[in-house]
DNA sequence: GACATGACGGCAG
DNA sequence: CCTGCCGCCATGT
């Protein structure tokens, strides 16, 4: 089994541990749950997570802070207002000043 | 079982 | 900086 069986739970746990304000990437929580070459998976997985509520998606970006999972939401738009309303700074669909914003989960362990 | 697709990432040109 | 190709794992046809 590729892929471990709590994978979306692990997902959710660290998407919903993104402070506000911040953003983080599918290859920045693939790697942290050991899927580093797999950041499609984070995807697909976040792609559930929205219909599972309480797991913050609008705060995962891909590597370039590329809104690329608007179309995924309700509204194209949601996104990036829930980002805007966070403090962050979005412009053509990209996070602006991404590299300030970025959040990694294993920088939250870290302390 | 094979082929095509997808909220990605890295590398080469 | 941008584009294209490959690798990755799971799903749908």
């Amino acid at each position: 089994m590729p892929l471990p069986p709590n994978f979306f739970e692990d997902v959710y746990e660290v998407v919903r541990q993104v402070p506000p304000g911040r953003v983080t990437t599918y290859g920045a929580v693939a790697s942290f749950l050991g899927l580093k070459s797999s950041a499609r998976m984070v995807g697909w997985a976040l792609n559930h997570a929205i219909a599972a509520s309480d797991v913050p998606a609008h705060r995962v970006v891909n590597r370039k802070g590329l809104l690329t999972g608007k179309y995924h939401f309700s509204d194209s738009g949601q996104m990036e207002a829930l980002l805007q309303a966070e403090g962050v700074a979005v412009e053509s669909d990209v996070v602006v000043d991404f590299e300030e914003k970025f959040w990694d989960p294993s920088q939250a362990l870290q302390l």
